[in-house]
This record gives C-alpha cells, structure tokens and sequence, in this order.
DNA sequence: ACAAGTATGCACCTTTTGGTAAGTGCCCAA
DNA sequence: TTGGGCACTTACCAAAAGGTGCATACTTGT
C-alpha cells in the first residue's frame, strides 16, 4: 500500500546521468539502479517496512527484545490479531524478524528482530527525529485536512 | 498508509554484525507521546511520505531541483496524471513541496522541495543507503514471495 | 485544419490493505 | 463445567489507494 516507488530509472530526455556523490550540502546520493524491481535503495526499503503496524512492530521490538505474540498484541494496540500476524509473517519472511517457536504445550512464541532487523531499525531513527522535530507541521497540515481540528484522543 | 512507530535508538558504538538480539538495552527511548493523532515522530513521518510515488517524487525533485511537471510525469515513468497529481498534491499540502505556476499561457508550472522537504530527503538518506545495502537480501524475498525470475541470484 | 503538448479534473473501476467475528486445539484455574 | 489465555486461522467485508480514460482550454508545429 504504500510507498513503493515502481520501477525505472530515469531517463532520457535529460542529460544527467551523473553518479557522484552528492556535495555536501546536496540532499540525496543518487541511487544506484541495482537489481530488477526496484528503482533504488529507497525503494527497497520501503518495500519492507510499509505496513500498518510494521514499524510499530520493529519499535517495539527493538525497545524490549525478544517479545511474545500476546504482549506484543497488547503493546500495539486496536491492531486485529490478523492483521499483526500478517505482518509479523511478512517481516519475518523479509528477514527481518525472528520467530521462535518454543513447541510447548500451551502455545508459546516469541519475536525479536533480526540483524538486518536492527540494521534497518537503526536506519529508521533520522525518520524519527525528523518527524518528532516537525510533528507540529505535519500534526497541523493533518488537522486540517482530516478535519479533527482540536483534540481527538482517540485510538 | 498509516505506518505508526516510533523507533529512536542510537548505539553508536556498537555494531552490529551478527550479535544475537540484544536484550533490549535502553538505548532505543520511549516515544515522546507527541501530539494528538501519532504515536512518535516515525509515525508523523511515514504518513507523509506514504505514497507510492511520493519517495521517488522527493528524490528527483532532491536530485534535479524545480521539475516541471511534465519532466517529472516522464521521469517517473509508469505513474498516472491522476495519481502523480494527486500525491504532488499532499506532498504540497504537507509542505514538503512547493509548486510554482508561472501563469503562462501553455501551462507552466514547477514543483521543488521546500526546505522542510530537503530535510525530509536527508532523513531518507540512511533508508536508500540500508534498501542499497540489503538490496540483493530483499530482492531474493520478494522473488519467491512474487514468482518473478530472479535469475541471477541463484542461491 | 489537425495533431500534439501543457497541467490538470473527473467518473468509474480494480487491487490492495486492513478490519470483524468467529473458530481451533490445548491447558489451567475456579 | 465453564471460562480464560495462548497463538493462531479462516471467511467475509469495507475502506483505501491506485489506475484508466476522457475532457478542458489554449498554443504551436505541420
């Protein structure tokens, strides 16, 4: 559903096909068109961890380690148990978390990241800041486009 | 869509390599409970670049400066008028983005990143640097997970 | 005159994603 | 015996998100 970023590269019309790194002060590196599917590294990325409550998940994860299914169901909360399973399956199928399957007899289970997870966890901080730093923007951008002009603490 | 988190973690010194999971150090801090209607900063931040196209947007406006919007419709190739308008559109709402219509008269319009927007693109830096990275990793999971040929990578 | 390009708008549809509610097999406490 | 927790699974749905294609108003090129 989310951000995907399609297939491609740039092209021709323009002439810049440059690959230097960006300047200092530049904003992004250009990407390096890599395997077939993906248009860059971004693309890669994002493939992964676009979900609902994917990144929730790899917080929650990272924070506390190693984590049964039922807390973190009562972690991440209003999430269906469909739907945390379904990611969880995706994330682990991406590598990127763990599953451990303790085959007792009333069921128990747990979920930790992976290396590649908490490569990708570290990535995801900037992400973070950035939106904890300009959350007042985008909070007032969504208020009205959503239309929930004062408090609404729902959920 | 939504895509909620929240995940500030910061080790700088250690590495990661392989390393079993760690027990959950502290080193990864609570979200600040922020503003109504997000969870973290991570949260605020992936709802704005949700987007199937909105990355690869970012990236080309970071990459090549004010865009017209006919270079951009060609150079992310595979997108509709009416979704690339759509998401400039948010991208703009959000401040990310800031369109210029040089009112002429064959239409005439530029979009460029607004500096919220170049701080943004920064943040996304280690995300296309971990998608490049890992690449080869995510490229094999999506390739049984989507049946398409991935030739080369025979493992 | 006519096609093509420019930057959109709009109606209609399909795909993707997430949600609800129920059920499964097993065990334990009341 | 009933009820609850555990870790899921399944069938069915609704809401998003994205896609297709046509339309606009005006201009330039052929």
């Amino acid at each position: 559903m989310h951000l995907l970023v399609s297939a491609q590269k740039v092209s021709s019309d323009r002439s810049d096909q440059n690959l230097a790194p960006a300047p200092a002060e530049a904003d992004v590196q250009r990407c390096t068109p890599t395997l077939p599917g993906f248009t860059c590294g971004l693309d890669a990325t994002l493939r992964v961890v676009s979900g609902k409550w994917k990144p929730l998940i790899m917080y929650f994860l990272a924070q506390d380690g190693p984590t049964r299914y039922g807390e973190l169901r009562r972690a991440v909360r209003d999430v269906s148990d469909k739907v945390l399973i379904q990611q969880l399956k995706e994330l682990e199928a991406d590598g990127l978390v763990k599953r451990t399957d303790y085959k007792e007899v009333p069921p128990r289970v747990d979920y930790s990241l992976t290396p590649l997870g908490h490569s990708l966890a570290q990535a995801l901080v900037p992400l973070c800041t950035w939106g904890t730093e300009h959350m007042a923007e985008v909070s007032r951008v969504f208020a009205e486009r959503d239309g929930w002009t004062t408090k609404r603490t729902g959920q």
